[in-house]
DNA sequence: TACTTATTGAAATAAACTTGCAATTAAGTG
DNA sequence: CACTTAATTGCAAGTTTATTTCAATAAGTA
């Protein structure tokens, strides 16, 4: 999903977030927080410290991005390429949408759809599992790939 | 899935698949087929050094599996924590079949419900994809681990 | 058995991510 | 605003996971 529309609103909850828990708004945080506003699909750190190109290191992102996550404003996904991509958690769908990735070139289209949720809620009463969420990636051949 | 009646089976699969096609059925190859028999949950390149200690290298494992999953024998699952596992490809399912897997100890349960399989063809057409499969995890506290 | 070549092991390399620690800087306080 | 404190950063080094290179080994075949 874009989010060109919301990018105070993410500072915002970042500092809402981070008040009164001794840690700190810093430059980094700001800066991962609105490139991730502005990208429409998951993005791995290392694209990320490319984009922001020297304004801070590899190492500050990779905590960042842990920070984040912690603070529910990312959500962390892995493709089956051996590496994690974080995407910004939109306030419209509260980051639950699904991705639809071409095996061949990596592209990824946002999915809206998914199951009726009384599966979930049906699953995690069976096993005694609680709090139960679910992480769901289609994978295909887009159209410019198909050899036809 | 269990597959302590089907060990056989999956070496004959491999013989199989081998067949013709310039490979060679190797102790390493079938020691892996074997120990994913016994396994009832997806596993990692090192749990299976570590199981065969010593039969073969590390490296051979990670292209055992390669090889293997480029045959439809095991296919590979990826759980969020870095690191990926393999599973064998059960006969009566077709491999498809997903877990709930617990984010505090890591404890996994093998799910058989799926959601309906028009949903899939459904995004395949709207998208323009072919092939289109999907990767479905679920994941809570199981109740061992749910502080009451 | 001998031959051909796929496969293996070992070491080196690569990529993703983490940790330790000194230097820096955000943010509360006088 | 200057001062203080501790969270955060950068850099270097270390882990972990996975891949590549190449000589030695062994599977399948004649």
């Amino acid at each position: 999903m874009a989010h060109s529309h919301s990018h105070e609103h993410d500072l915002i909850d970042l500092r809402a977030k981070l008040r009164g828990k001794d840690r700190r708004i810093t430059k980094p945080r700001e800066e991962i927080l609105e490139l991730l506003g502005k990208e429409d699909h998951p993005v791995t750190a290392k694209f990320i410290h490319e984009k922001l190109s020297g304004t801070c290191d590899l190492v500050t992102v990779y905590r960042s991005l842990k920070l984040l996550e912690s603070m529910s404003l990312v959500k962390r996904f892995n493709f089956g390429d051996n590496t994690t991509r974080f995407e910004l958690i939109s306030s419209t769908d509260h980051g639950h949408h699904h991705h639809l990735i071409c095996k061949a070139c990596r592209t990824v289209v946002e999915i809206d759809e998914c199951f009726d949720p009384s599966m979930e809620s049906k699953i995690a009463k069976k096993h005694g599992f609680q709090n139960v969420t679910h992480e769901l990636e289609f994978f295909g051949i887009c159209s410019s790939c198909q050899t036809t």
